[in-house]
DNA sequence: CTGAAAGCGCTAACAA
DNA sequence: TTGTTAGCGCTTTCAG
């Protein structure tokens, strides 16, 4: 009797050729497509990798081809709802879809604290991806240098904090904040507030600088009392709605730096009973393209998604192929949505 | 002048042998932590290991032990809004976390269709992870059977559709939406609604029979008007109890089969003008921890969820290590908590 | 177009 | 306690 009970121990190439009655290397010819292939050997191979359900065992042919033919999506998650956060399901979604088509595998990494993230160093370091985009860098991640140094293909998810030349994607956050700042100020608005994002992640610090460039444009003074810091959150956005409210009720307009922090405003703003836009315009920042489905609708900063994450992949795979020398990257225009809001 | 321009080609053991003055095998048994090897062997290999920055090739150890020390969180989302279903994020941070402490790697793996699942599937067969854990299965996965056929060990959360023999943990989803109906009648509760899960999810169905259960045993009639089915969602939720609030305005109470849900279908009923609970009394079910953060307080049916992630892993390394012949499975008890809304 | 042979870096008997 | 040796399953020159 075969073995029935232990583990299936998967077929081998040699098996595999003793089938097909070529040799081993034929059978890898006919596995990995190669063009040397008279129709016959190829066919018979075929019928006996179908026969055995073959599959090759990636770690044999890492081991000398050097390619797992599998990248790496790093989440930072160190709060407990950025998960839930639709800028990251969109980023995860798109880098997935972009990959789908492609024989490479996509797996995600989780890193709650620093422990964590020096695991998933090591997992890079032991050659299981071929390369790594990391997303949500807060200033003090350790992942970065551990990459970097150990050579591995790595492309952020946003800008850095520091100017090191590693290459990365990111939106026009600096701009897009001053345009919907500039917006505000040229309808009118003479009390313009923001919440914005958290101040360790880069987008918040730059979507932050931007509002404060357009108020300075439009010649007017940044208060500070008319600043709150949310966590891009719904429920952080409404607090600190809330906050602002109370410290500043004579705000007349508000730069939100995040579109679930734009929702949670929102109700803020309904429950206090002020309304929107008459009495305070609202303009968010869409990371999600989630702003149109909102109700009611949102004047938004508006990220182009479907162009950011093709070419995350696109920026990685070139560092994997090793072509181009320089850390590539790539900053993305940004666009004002104008809705019912403001 | 040594390669600094191209990728670090990392040491290997031999390399590490030759500067420790020691054999291969030697410097294999230190960093696999054998105790049979002297002290000033192992002190020797270490510094050797330190000053080359040794890390062991993966591939090539994985290709002779069989095992990857990797396993796979597989994480099903045909539907856009699962990723930011807290319950995922719960599962998945409890996953981890458990999985911190060990020498076991995660990788968490998506899949929007069918292709990405058969995709996974030739991952996992390829050899690169050592088991699965299945999450969120619909009706028509595919996975499942390509994991069993294929012998990679395997643990479902959730109970699957059929009675296959697979292992799977799950909460008693149907005793505790029993519990929750039952505790509605007995309260005086005579026209109890529920607001369901997706019924091609196993959550729903079993939660959606408990409700029924609990209703029969109290002697009441299960009324079509008072079900809607909802996704998990808050905005589903919102919706399904404004259907519900159009289709039988008499409705005195509502067992809501997730706690997003919920948290939706109180907005609703707020903008619909009832009290809670004095006009229609809420029970919500608790996937993640989050009804005791809700406002106001919801009563819900509370799954351990600190038991059910330790167990997940537990059964599935069990699994790996070939302890136990059959699949096992655990359904763990749920509790009703009490609070304001009901 | 095909096969033989040499490794990829590591572990695991088996001897010493 | 240590070293020697033989592979793990695959790709890839290099001859034929």
């Amino acid at each position: 009797m075969t073995d029935t009970t232990s583990r299936a121990a998967s077929p081998t190439l040699d098996e595999v050729a003793v089938l097909a009655g070529v040799s081993r290397a034929t059978v890898s010819r006919v596995v990995n497509d190669s063009p040397k292939v008279s129709p016959e050997a190829r066919q018979a191979v075929l019928s006996a990798v179908a026969q055995l359900r073959y599959v090759p065992n990636r770690m044999a042919r890492s081991l000398v081809t050097r390619r797992t033919d599998t990248v790496a999506l790093v989440l930072n998650e160190p709060n407990t709802q950025v998960f839930s956060d639709p800028f990251f399901a969109s980023i995860v979604r798109g880098v997935s879809a972009t990959l789908a088509d492609t024989d490479l595998n996509l797996v995600l990494l989780t890193a709650q604290d620093e422990r964590e993230q020096e695991k998933i160093g090591r997992y890079a370091r032991q050659g299981h991806v071929d390369g790594v985009i990391l997303m949500s860098v807060h200033s003090d991640d350790p992942l970065p240098d551990i990459l970097e140094e150990a050579g591995i293909p790595l492309v952020l998810c946003g800008r850095p904090f520091d100017d090191r030349a590693v290459a990365y994607v990111d939106a026009d956050n600096r701009g897009g904040a001053r345009e919907a700042a500039a917006y505000l100020a040229a309808s009118g608005r003479r009390r313009i507030a923001t919440i914005t994002g958290p101040l360790d992640m880069i987008a918040g610090v730059d979507r932050l600088a931007g509002y404060q460039a357009g108020l300075a444009a439009a010649g007017q003074e940044v208060r500070a009392d008319l600043l709150a810091e949310g966590d891009f959150t719904e429920v952080g956005g409404a607090r600190a709605m809330a906050a602002l409210l109370e410290r500043a009720p004579d705000l007349d307009a508000v730069f939100v730096a995040s579109d679930p922090m734009a929702v949670g405003a929102l109700r803020a703003l309904r429950e206090a009973g002020r309304r929107v836009p008459e009495d305070v315009a609202v303009v968010g920042f869409d990371d999600a393209a989630v702003a149109e489905r909102c109700d009611p609708p949102l004047t938004t900063v508006a990220q182009p998604l479907t162009d950011m994450t093709p070419l995350l992949t696109e920026l990685l795979l070139r560092q994997i192929e090793g072509v181009g020398e320089q850390a590539e990257s790539r900053v993305c225009r940004t666009h004002l949505v104008r809705r019912a809001s403001a």
